[in-house]
DNA sequence: TAGATTGTTAATCGATTAACAATC
DNA sequence: TAGATTGTTAATCGATTAACAATC
């Protein structure tokens, strides 16, 4: 019986790469493909990788590597992109109407099925097929329609409050994009994204380079 | 003298949440914080935080804390936020315009300076003040208006030949947003901000909540 | 001075790398 | 069988946490 590992938090993060490398290396028309070819597309080493994956099964065939199709549906299971997961995004700006087109959802599977807004003027108008909602109703429609991810890109003072709304409405996790710190009850899923942490990374670094 | 310390990746990406957390002390209008303090609103242990700063210099006073005007403008040196950096978006699709018009360029200091796309539809409008160019014109360009970083926001398969463009043109640092491991000479920084990462990650936490 | 809080060193914990046995 | 490649264990490296001396 396999012993019971502690998932790296890093390699959760790695798990994603490896499932978008699979798809185009499927779409390519190759089978197999081994640790070495993997790691090399990505800059990971293979060793890495095997690890990685050794975490959560047995997805390989010795001397002969990994199945692309099987390992992809496994990659996609462990991350559970086989859920069907409903997405609500709250604060339809330019960066809120970017995601409420962002073509990944698709790809990964996850459904666009409510957008909201505080502004009258943005409420009713039609973004990526779906009718935005006043965040007034948030409870309403995330219980009828279901929603298990609240996406929320408002400004930063908002964040908080938004947050709220969305976990009184009842969905499970929040993608934020405000560069903001928010608090969350402990069954609540929250993954932030702060844009600026990026940015800053790389001045950091380019004025290293450039000494 | 101080011993010369490594600095962690993990210290580098806590810093831009100090600096943003310290920008809300000072609209406070509080003139010290101490590490206590900026851990509890940042969800982080004290001791990390020293630990961070104490890296690069010492920049608290002890029995008092930090001065939060000082250590901003401290941290913004470390981060190379006072150096001024131009910018220009590639790929004016729905996430490319949302980028353009990203406030937090401002804020932490950065210039949007040029915008490029390969669609002639796209070449010519104005988004955010500045007109767009086309991706053909990026050597002239880059130079006329001294591009440091060039943002990434194309479809992931042309992802890579814009980034060699960029290269070429002269720029030193790239922000890419396209799905996709690009490769680059080893005197360019390179900052990936792959959103899948994230959405897929909530997606692992979400399931494993739900179980 | 007494209380508070930093900066630093040592201890622990976690993640990556290296090595290699297992086996297709 | 011989060559290739995985899965796993051990060794190393890096990051966090704990403890406390220094000092404002």
């Amino acid at each position: 019986m396999r012993q019971k590992v502690v998932i790296s938090k890093a390699t959760i993060d790695r798990l994603p790469l490896y499932f978008r490398t699979l798809r185009v290396t499927k779409e390519e028309g190759r089978e197999i493909i081994s640790s070495e070819e993997l790691g090399r597309r990505l800059g990971i080493t293979p060793e890495q990788i095997r690890k990685d994956l050794a975490s959560f099964g047995q997805f390989g065939k010795k001397g002969v590597g990994y199945y692309v199709h099987e390992l992809m549906r496994n990659i996609g299971e462990i991350l559970g992109l086989d859920n069907n997961w409903n997405i609500a995004v709250v604060g339809i700006g330019h960066l809120g109407a970017a995601l409420a087109n962002y073509q990944n959802f698709i790809t990964l599977g996850f459904n666009l099925m409510a957008l909201f807004d505080a502004d009258e003027d943005v409420v009713g108008t039609i973004v990526n097929k779906v009718k935005v909602d006043h965040i007034n109703d948030v409870n309403q429609v995330v219980k009828e329609r279901n929603i298990h991810i609240g996406v929320i890109a408002v400004p930063a003072p908002f964040a908080q409050e938004v947050a709220d709304k969305l976990v009184t409405a009842g969905v499970t996790g929040i993608w934020n994009f405000a560069p903001r710190k928010i608090v969350v009850p402990e069954h609540i899923c929250i993954v932030n994204e702060d844009l600026s942490v990026g940015l800053s990374n790389l001045s950091y670094h380019i004025t290293r380079k450039l000494l």
